[in-house]
RNA sequence: CGGGGCGUAGCUCAGCUUGGUAGAGCGUUGCGUUUGGGACGCAAAAGUCGCAGGUUCGAAUCCUGUCGCCCCGACCA
């Protein structure tokens, strides 16, 4: 291919809409245009990409026995009916022209699992392990970061059918094991992390993490043991009553309970405001926030340098509606404005505390009255709490949940895969059955397995630019090497790097022909933008023999290669750049 | 959905406060010179100032509404 002959737009300035770099590369690189928020055109090279990508899968899917289908986009309503999802607010919906109701394809559970409920009579016909790669479609309430989050993205998506919990685990694992050999094998560091299923399931789920700051996760990580997990699910232990002391004190130094105060707080509702009033810190605040769980008040305490975690009150409470009460609810259940609740003397919702609650003393909340906190308030003798719990959000600084002797640390991160174990979920509702050997009817155990193309080529390029441009992995790069004819009107050098690309191709090797008539400096400019891993010029060592090849990630690289050897020593390079990180994705691991 | 910001030439932006009929750089086109890190000169094309109302003799500029985009938050299989 010569660059001549392939679409690559590339922009001197920063279009103004991206800030991340992956966007703002993608952009300036001519890899994607935008049609609107979230609707993304992939150019040439960004198909190309994607392209490599989905090879690699399709690569380890083969060896794991995973076979390619290709599912519709349309889902009729009364097929997301069955499983309660037709009114999920991401969905996008349409009607035919008769009045009859679509939703446009936002993950396909409900499809595969109907094929499955046809044909999957027997336990014969188990395990099965099917994928696809299709577009999907969901109203993101804000699309953002280029292709972090969109509204319509390239998805590979896989099901996994099996007989019971063992099979399930197994192919889980498989899918893990596959996830891993494709992140690693496009250079790209990730960390499996826990997480929480939301809508899709609520049993074991992971998700593979590349860590950035333009990630839109939280992640917990212990260096010590390798733990990650997400923040919206990351366990905190309850604390060790040994460090009691540390945590106590509303406003005194005493160690004893001292008696229960209130105090005028005249339009202090904020932890901090009220923090800065009485003249102490958030950690000696309890935070008590006013809940509505399938319409019932619940009252949810945290200490005030703390955050309620919803995901972990949703569990806890087994709801399935879970939102902070408007102001009017929470004056009607408090008798107070926002910003003044407490539990002292609070009548009617159930009180779950967190943990932390446990070996605070002579602690702040607020006194159910406007303008007013209690200080000195203890628990078991101001007030008791329903039950104790893991409620808040884990911090940097906790201990580690499989180890507590290390500590947490936070990262933000970029969810490129996840995987689900499902169990029937899907399966019961739609009742997909098979026969076991005795006869019996029982119900398909599945797993649902997914990894965004899009998103996952703008993490990879995330974790490995430069103030020049993107620096790809040979393994997903659009080209392999780029070919620099540096003057044009040279007939020996044009003949010279056609004769190299050929060769190159001949290999297997993807390489591109820059062949414009632009100076050399434009074309050098370009190729370190789109970041091809190889770059080779055609240009003034030509006359004695030689050609110049470097790899993108090093300029020292640089160095005259006869002719003859050039594409031997490009293949070797190539190889090298393949099996070692760059400095930057080892510096971003 | 809440908060903030922005819509003027293909791109990046100025002009708006104080209304007088639209500019710069880059890019594009042509000619010439140049030719290893986004060259130079000359010439040229290119904008219903997001859209709709309103105020005014006159609106890119002031007012109202509306649409779109970006960022933060909420939300997010």
């Amino acid at each position: 291919m010569k660059v001549s002959d392939c679409f690559i737009p590339t922009l001197r300035e920063v279009p103004a809409e991206a800030e991340i770099p992956s966007h703002q590369l993608l952009l300036r690189a001519g890899f994607i245009r935008k049609l609107g928020a979230g609707i993304y055109t992939y150019l040439p090279l960004a198909w190309r990409v994607i392209g490599k990508i989905e090879a690699l899968l399709k690569d380890e899917m083969d060896s794991i026995g995973c076979g390619e289908i290709r599912m519709p986009t349309l889902h009729p309503q009364e097929l997301l009916e069955e499983t309660n999802r037709w009114d999920v607010d991401v969905v996008y919906k349409l009607k035919d022209r008769r009045e009859a109701s679509f939703a446009l394809g936002f993950t396909h559970e409900e499809v595969i699992t109907d094929i499955a409920r046809r044909d999957f009579r027997s336990w014969r016909d188990l395990p099965r392990l099917l994928y696809q790669v299709q577009t999907k479609f969901r109203d993101e309430p804000r699309p953002r970061g280029g292709l972090i989050r969109t509204r319509e993205f390239i998805m590979y998506d896989a099901y996994s059918f099996d007989r019971d919990d063992a099979g399930m685990e197994l192919s889980f694992q498989k899918f893990k094991t596959a996830y891993s050999r494709v992140f690693n094998r496009m250079g790209l560091p990730f960390v499996i992390a826990e997480a929480d299923g939301g809508a899709i399931g609520d049993l074991d789920n992971n998700e593979f993490v590349v860590l950035s700051p333009s990630g839109e996760d939280t992640i917990l990580i212990c260096r010590e043991t390798g733990y990650a997990a997400n923040v919206e699910c990351c366990p905190v232990l309850p604390p060790d009553p040994a460090d009691a002391p540390i945590a106590t004190n509303g406003n005194g130094n005493g160690n004893g309970d001292k008696p229960l105060e209130i105090v005028s707080t005249p339009g202090a509702r904020t932890i901090d405001e009220v923090a800065g009033m009485l003249g102490t810190a958030p950690m000696h605040l309890v935070k008590t926030l006013i809940y509505l769980a399938d319409g019932a008040p619940v009252a949810a305490l945290v200490r005030g340098d703390h955050e309620v975690n919803e995901v972990k009150l949703r569990r806890l409470l087994n709801v399935a509606e879970l939102f902070l009460a408007d102001d009017t609810t929470v004056e009607r259940i408090t008798g107070a404005p926002t910003g003044f609740a407490g539990p002292v003397g609070l009548i009617g919702p159930r009180v779950i505390a967190d943990h932390a609650l446990s070996v605070m003393r002579n602690f702040i909340t607020g006194a159910n009255q406007a303008d007013a906190h209690y200080v000195h308030v203890n628990v078991g003798r101001d007030f008791a709490p329903t039950e104790f719990a893991d409620l808040r959000n884990a911090l940097p600084g906790d201990p580690s949940p499989d180890d507590s002797r290390y500590l947490l640390t936070e990262a933000r991160g970029i969810e490129v895969g996840h995987v689900f174990k499902l169990g029937t979920k899907y399966s019961a509702a739609m009742n997909a059955t098979f026969t076991d050997e005795n006869s019996h009817l029982q119900t398909i155990q599945m797993g649902s397995y997914g990894i965004g193309l899009g998103r996952t080529m703008a993490a990879a390029i995330e974790i490995s630019h430069d103030g020049n441009g993107i620096i790809w992995h040979p393994a997903i790069a659009p080209f392999q090497v780029v070919i620099v004819v540096a003057d044009w009107r040279d007939p020996a050098g044009l003949e010279s790097g056609q004769a190299l690309h050929d060769a190159l191709e001949i290999r297997g090797i993807d390489a591109l022909l820059d062949d414009r008539d632009e100076r050399a400096g434009v074309k050098f400019k370009d190729a370190d933008l789109v970041g091809y891993p190889v770059r080779v010029v055609v240009g003034k060592g030509l006359a004695n023999g030689f050609l110049e090849i470097r790899a993108r990630r090093d300029a020292a690289s640089s160095r005259e290669v006869p002719v003859l050897e050039a594409a031997d020593a490009i293949a070797a390079l190539l190889i090298e750049l393949r099996d070692g990180p760059s400095e930057q994705q080892a510096a971003a691991a």
